[in-house]
DNA sequence: TGGATAACTATGGAATATCATGGTTTTTTA
DNA sequence: TAAAAAACCATGATATTCCATAGTTATCCA
């Protein structure tokens, strides 16, 4: 399967209209179906998506747990009730619903960021924010690591 | 069989009357039956709904059990005693009866929240509660799936 | 190789269809 | 026969489809 690799960065009117770039549209489509699973991330201030391929991940991951059980019901109802399937239309373009566009924090314009699996969408000022908070804690990460492994040596 | 996705509000009037979202109608038609199969849910104000599948499917959950225990006596009375199947009229609208509004503590607005195979039906405040606890347990759980991921390379 | 042409992409706007919802009339039934 | 339920109808709002255009990239052929 093909990965989403690099970014692009679209405007999205005020119905909430966005281009889903060409480079993800053509993988999406040929995963299977002409729409995007899509749903607000945990843990950042963006919207996750993905094909076909990234539901069926969620139902695996929802069959594991026993039927009928509480843990799968919260489970479910926070991966399925938070997403939507979102139908590209003969522009290829989709329609980002208000609650997602709020948790994101998107206004005029968004980044789309390739993640091999699945891929992101952001507010474009949020994301680079977001990019140089993580270079730096991939820094310290790093000399962590590295004064790690000198010690061990 | 296509999924139940994504969460929606309307509006229900004093006759009990609301719109089934349209997303969710035609699974639920192209299941088989025009009705919705629901029953108050065991362990939240909640009213729980689905198609032709879900009412297999609780068959099934019931014939698991040991004929004549009394867990399945409880568990069919629960069920089936105060189930409903409710008729989906000309403008995709079904009656909520009173029980179940009552159970779920429903006044004028309800939102219908998709689980994959179901889906409930919830007082909105009373769903944004659940939610967000929800999200808060997917985030851990998630945590959880990618440590055993580890262990297991 | 270079210039012309054709295809594709992103975007705006308008026309069309669908949906949710309130109200009214008819039918049922208690 | 009165009350409740079901079917019917109307309408505004919303979403979907269709069309147009400008800019870009790819293709082709002399």
């Amino acid at each position: 399967m093909e990965p989403f690799v690099s970014s692009f960065q679209n405007k999205i009117d005020k119905k909430g209209r966005v281009s889903v770039p060409a480079a993800f549209r053509s993988i999406v489509v040929a995963n299977g179906l002409n729409q995007i699973f899509c749903y607000s991330a945990l843990d950042v201030p963006a919207v996750e998506a993905g094909g076909k391929p990234l539901l069926t991940k969620i139902y695996q991951l929802l069959e594991d747990l026993p039927p009928y059980s509480e843990e799968r019901d919260i489970l479910s109802t926070a991966l399925f009730g938070g997403s939507e399937n979102l139908k590209i239309d003969n522009d290829g373009r989709i329609i980002l619903p208000e609650a997602m566009r709020e948790h994101a924090k998107i206004t005029d314009h968004v980044t789309f960021v390739g993640m091999g699996d699945k891929f992101r969408i952001w507010s474009p000022q949020i994301f680079e924010e977001y990019m140089a908070e993580a270079r730096i804690k991939a820094i310290s990460h790093r000399k962590l690591f590295a004064d790690a492994h000198k010690k061990s040596m």
